[in-house]
DNA sequence: CGGGTTTATGCAAGGTTTTCCATTATTTTG
DNA sequence: CAAAATAATGGAAAACCTTGCATAAACCCG
């Protein structure tokens, strides 16, 4: 990866999360953390970003700093972000739902993927669309403005069509009898179709979640390939997600 | 390999992967890496690609100095956007296309407004979106990283489908002979289906741009039926285009 | 045709940039 | 305060760039 590019994402990821850290970023791009710290460093001199001890600041950010929910929940969003995007490899064709944890999780993707994204989020899609190498596909119909997705029943027709390697769906409520279920009709439609479409389910979701049920069944249980949580695999309230087949990152 | 043959593909490469390395090119045309980075310096001279140590980026990854310019068409585009707006009625279907003076007008729509705006550009659904009253409706297809918006021929057969009271474009060139022109063919091909699918065509432009050509033809001037600049409709400068039938505001 | 000129390319030497590594401060945190 | 994490520093190797020069092909023009 060219050093200009290197900080041209940089830059992009502050500007996205309002702060970077320099191991994560060393990690991401595969370089030392002298490398990145040179980067800061003068990104920082130009006035880009805002030099911290143990990363950068937005320096739009200098002065009222977020609440420490938000930062709270950023993180565990962050972690399942990153646990999911190592299931991506080069040339995959993803499918994926919408929601604060796949927003998460495009603003993550290592800049190097080459991959081809397809959503109806708009969100989502505006983050994908600022990545490097990634192609991606619009779901087009009438926007669900509750939720920011395009929803209906071209959507739905466009979605039967496809057929890709991985669906990513943020979920909003998963237990073991009913499966993953949710509350809004027409975003619970769309989920089942990009469900039915791909050949791997993998669900994110805060750990908040788990046991716990909504009003709408998106699908049963078996359907799901990997789940994703801010835990460890070794937590005890995943125990009975893995007995029943399910990997858990 | 002719130098111009291999400027072209250089140049092919930078728009499609966003960035070349000059060893990954000398290795692929066979040619030494002195002619590589001499191609290299005659690209960015010309301005179609930025040179970086150990090859080169695409210009669209200068994010760096992008605000004397635009500070200055920014006032422009207030003006054109509020005329436009006022075109808009209650109930109306509205087609819009991408670019910065579409995204000016998506912004400054009044709040107690009620339509239904359908487009492909991502940004312009962006602001489409948060607006309070109005219905969105996205074109699905491939995005185009360069103009972001969707094309393709999924997307034309959508547009294709519908039957509009306006159609908002954004254009890059228009004289009295060759009407409107533009050098993105994708993006021609989309703004060609929705001029054909709405009853009235409205093109938006900052006066700069009037009595200029570009490469593609979009559509001859008798399509027109409304248009858009900063300048009051007395101005000289838009005389012929009165005189040939076209409304100015 | 033929000699001079321009253009395109490759080669080599020396300089610069980038990166990593090891070592030594410095800061943070419990 | 002490341990851990993070930062600065200097050196070394690799990659990369610049420059000047040599060669050969293409071009021009009388």
């Amino acid at each position: 990866m060219l050093k200009r590019e290197r900080q041209a994402y940089i830059l992009h990821q502050v500007n996205l999360h309002n702060k970077v850290l320099s191991t994560d970023l060393s990690q991401h791009i595969n370089v030392s953390d002298d490398t990145i710290r040179r980067d800061l460093q003068e990104l920082a001199e130009a006035g880009k970003l805002i030099k911290v001890h143990g990363g950068a600041l937005s320096p739009s950010f200098h002065h009222g700093n977020q609440s420490s929910k938000d930062v709270y929940s950023y993180t565990q969003k962050r972690i399942i972000a990153q646990k999911a995007s190592t299931l991506i490899k080069d040339g995959m064709f993803v499918l994926t739902g919408g929601g604060t944890t796949i927003i998460e999780l495009a603003k993550s993707l290592p800049p190097e993927l080459h991959a081809t994204f397809i959503s109806g989020s708009i969100p989502a899609i505006y983050e994908y669309m600022n990545h490097p190498n990634i192609d991606v596909i619009v779901i087009g119909d009438k926007i669900s403005k509750n939720s920011k997705i395009t929803v209906g029943l071209e959507a739905i027709s466009r979605i039967r069509q496809l057929r890709t390697d991985l669906c990513f769906l943020g979920i909003n409520a998963i237990n073991l009898d009913n499966g993953v279920s949710d509350n809004d009709w027409d975003v619970v439609q769309i989920k089942k179709a990009m469900i039915e479409s791909s050949q791997r389910l993998v669900c994110l979701t805060i750990a908040e979640k788990i046991n716990s049920q909504q009003p709408i069944q998106v699908c049963d249980i078996k359907k799901i390939d990997t789940l994703i949580t801010e835990l460890p695999p070794t937590d005890p309230i995943l125990e009975p997600y893995i007995k029943a087949g399910i990997k858990v990152l």
